[in-house]
DNA sequence: ACAAGAATTGAACGCTTGTTCATATACTCT
DNA sequence: AGAGTATATGAACAAGCGTTCAATTCTTGT
């Protein structure tokens, strides 16, 4: 047997994409086989590799858009250190909520790539942290902020941004523009000159 | 072949348990097989199993335990809010700073426990969390704390706190005391009436 | 010196893993 | 209608998985 009918030519890639992404953020990737992702797609196993050439680079393909898209997607706006902190701040809760899966990825399967993959990753995230911390700096130097240390207010930031994901729920307590502004408003604070 | 010689008795439950902390900090529990634990500790794979009932227990009661010397190592202080809450972080740092892998493993590892193994572990995450929120409404209610939101203050906080083990790395340019310090700064700030 | 029990081995169990490939089907173009 | 190509199957591969267990060795108490 071989293809049962109508053109899915177009279509497998993309689903197996999707299908290795939604199983690799609930059971992560070490504990999701190759024929799961195919079942979820509806085809078998050796098909998938029409299409990646082997796990590894489903799983780095999925990391290194996310990073790529995430860094062209949004720029520093002009302006005051503030208005750029708050623009970061806000960006990136709501990139963060509207792609859940790929950032629990990105963060939590670092390990799990192959040096070389791993290297490329990284430096990705820290083009993105490097954006935070320019902001931080500047607002630093113009007197805006007053912060103990550069490099540890970016990674406190992201990390407490980063961590909408762990409790947010769709259809909560609080909209995404609640959670958007209280979190603004925290790291305002905490920031201050 | 079997016991090669002296008294491995007594030693060998707790280096399994180390064995297994490791490797599943590093690479993460699905992608250690029991082998390699075994191989760590210098034993064969059968002999695991007079430790442990299988490879799930290891990774529970590695996670049960961590969670539950959280819990009883240390308790909210008498005193104002403010006061508290700067014990609660400087505390957090400091265990978690400590235990750098247990840590890692209890917020990793979560998706891979077994239903009623991931209730129990995550009633007494809460217990934890709840500390933290109760020094917050307190605060908030006396006026000595503005915020938004108590129970997104509390997450946010925990995120930003336990994010320090991300980044730092004994002997860098910052001392545990700095470290400490400066996040309880922030911290402050962001809560501040 | 010897028996009892604790600690460990090493082989085996059935199953799953990622990946390859000859084969077969469906679609497209002429 | 028929050839050519893209797409998929399904069986096979060697390797590794978690776990069990009879057999073996070491330690301890008498």
């Amino acid at each position: 047997m071989a293809r049962k009918q109508g053109s899915h030519a177009e279509t497998t890639g993309p689903r197996i994409r999707e299908a290795a992404l939604r199983l690799f953020a609930q059971h992560g990737y070490a504990a999701v086989s190759m024929r799961q992702i195919a079942r979820e797609v509806g085809v078998q196993a050796g098909a998938l590799y029409l299409y990646t050439p082997d796990k590894q680079t489903l799983l780095y393909d999925l990391m290194r858009d996310h990073l790529d898209h995430l860094l062209g997607h949004w720029h520093v706006p002009d302006g005051p250190p503030e208005a750029q902190l708050e623009a970061f701040c806000r960006h990136h809760i709501r990139y963060h909520l509207d792609r859940p899966e790929l950032v629990f990825i990105a963060y939590m399967e670092l390990r799990n790539l192959e040096p070389e993959n791993f290297a490329v990753i990284e430096r990705l995230r820290r083009r993105y942290e490097d954006r935070l911390q320019a902001i931080l700096t500047n607002g630093l130097e113009s007197g805006d902020f007053a912060l103990a240390d550069g490099k540890l207010a970016t990674m406190a930031i992201i990390a407490m941004l980063t961590g909408v994901n762990t409790w947010y729920r769709e259809g909560g307590r609080l909209s995404r523009a609640d959670v958007e502004a209280i979190y603004w408003d925290m790291v305002r604070k905490a920031v201050a000159a």
